[in-house]
DNA sequence: CGGTTGGTTGAGCTGTATCAAAAGATGTGG
DNA sequence: CCACATCTTTTGATACAGCTCAACCAACCG
């Protein structure tokens, strides 16, 4: 485990690209934050020697649900949802991808959800069959990838114990905390926190109504907590009622 | 990818153990039951030389979310629950664990789960640092587990998905098509399903209160879908509307 | 600038959490 | 084998939170 912390902000998407970035806790990462390069320069020039690397405007589709899965992809800057329609017709986001996330991982040769670029997109794009080939060759590698899936997992329980709450205000106090955590480095400042999804995105990821997130939004200004100042940026006001809310999880 | 589908069901607990099993679709299966075992005989073999292989009345436990952790487990047979614990004190069983199901990734060190035998169980224990060398000089056997938890990755998923249901009715039938796909190999028959859990433990699962799930197994009863025919069995009754009930996720 | 989509606000309904208590299971010791 | 104590499960009555439906407001885009 050599590398330093390298959060995702720090990187400009005009600087000379480095190639695909995995950040996780290497089998550890306490939920506050630490999260690392998992992988070596080296690994990297790999990567990027076998990755396509592209630039979006926001709003593209990647790939949809079902179809066919020839790629894994690595999130290099901006936002991307995934999200599946269930059986009810309803829609689900399952996750939220910020930079150093995989995402793209196949069911039977299908893709098991739909994604798109939430804002403008830098993605690394890699042949599965490539990509297993390489693993394959290279356990170290392939143990990192082991280690980026772990998070990711982890990551999913979040979510879980996030809708696992009842109540609409603390469900999207947690999603704050969580875009705070992933956007800017570490905890929650009490800066302006960027929101890039839409109203709709987030009540289908928190599986609210959006009646009932425009309603905690309301809930979380006149209670002092903390404000939307627009659309895609809030401020939290009280810090410790906020992490309070939260609950540490 | 060799061998051949092998349910749990199918391997009696008194047979000469042929080492640990990961069951799990390679990178495909899809949600119907086509679960095959992801290691050959000499992986299973060479596993079973660093395992310590247990047999556990139902009740123990086996750690604490916390706690320090040493070993990854692998359940040979019997059913093992995971929970964690809430910042407000609640419990969340996070997962049930079935023959060939892989538990106890640590994070930072330390388990992130506390987990209990639900019935009697036969379990196999790697130390993690034997099992990390193992994988970093076996890039195939450190494939199949990256398989597995890919597996694991979109069985959460699963659970997301139901909890995601508002109606309670349809939790618990989900609930019992994912008892019926994890225990008799693949679909619902119209056979007893076994439910080896307390109320309790399905209500924490669930994400419900334990008198939710009694009402809503009343509320399958009278509507004629499925009927408890103890504590611990239920039998579908009317296939399709269960069928509709749960729908295909 | 209309049209379209996304977001907010309001009134009533539904379903689950809560609180309280009875009925069943389970286990122990006489 | 029964009686008691304890825990689990079920049942009932009430309150509350978010969903639904419907309307209105705001922003974006040609």
């Amino acid at each position: 485990m050599t590398t330093t912390i390298q959060p995702a902000r720090k990187r400009k998407k005009t600087s000379p690209i480095a190639g695909p970035s995995l950040l996780a806790g290497p089998f550890g990462h306490s939920g506050s934050g630490a999260v690392t390069q998992l992988l070596t320069d080296r690994q990297r020039q790999q990567l990027a020697a076998v990755a396509a690397s592209l630039r979006l405007p926001s709003g593209t589709s990647l790939y949809e649900q079902q179809s066919q899965a020839g790629s894994i992809w690595i999130v290099d800057s901006g936002v991307v949802k995934s999200w599946r329609i269930l059986a009810d017709g309803k829609r689900q986001v399952t996750a939220f991808l910020f930079a150093g996330d995989l995402f793209g991982l196949a069911e039977n040769g299908h893709y098991v959800n739909s994604t798109k670029a939430v804002t403008a997109v830098t993605l690394y794009r890699i042949a599965v069959d490539v990509l297993t080939d390489i693993l394959r060759r290279d356990p170290e590698l392939e143990f990192q990838f082991l280690c980026k899936m772990a998070h990711e997992l982890r990551e999913l329980q979040r979510r879980s114990i996030i809708v696992g709450r009842r109540d609409a205000p603390g469900r999207l106090a947690m999603f704050i905390a969580m875009l705070a955590r992933e956007q800017t480095g570490t905890d929650v400042t009490s800066h302006t926190i960027p929101v890039p999804m839409s109203r709709m995105d987030i009540a289908e990821f928190l599986d609210l109504t959006p009646e009932a997130v425009s309603r905690a939004t309301r809930r979380l200004k006149t209670d002092g907590i903390a404000i939307f100042q627009n659309r895609h940026a809030v401020r939290i006001v009280d810090r410790d009622r906020f992490e309070q809310l939260v609950g540490s999880v």
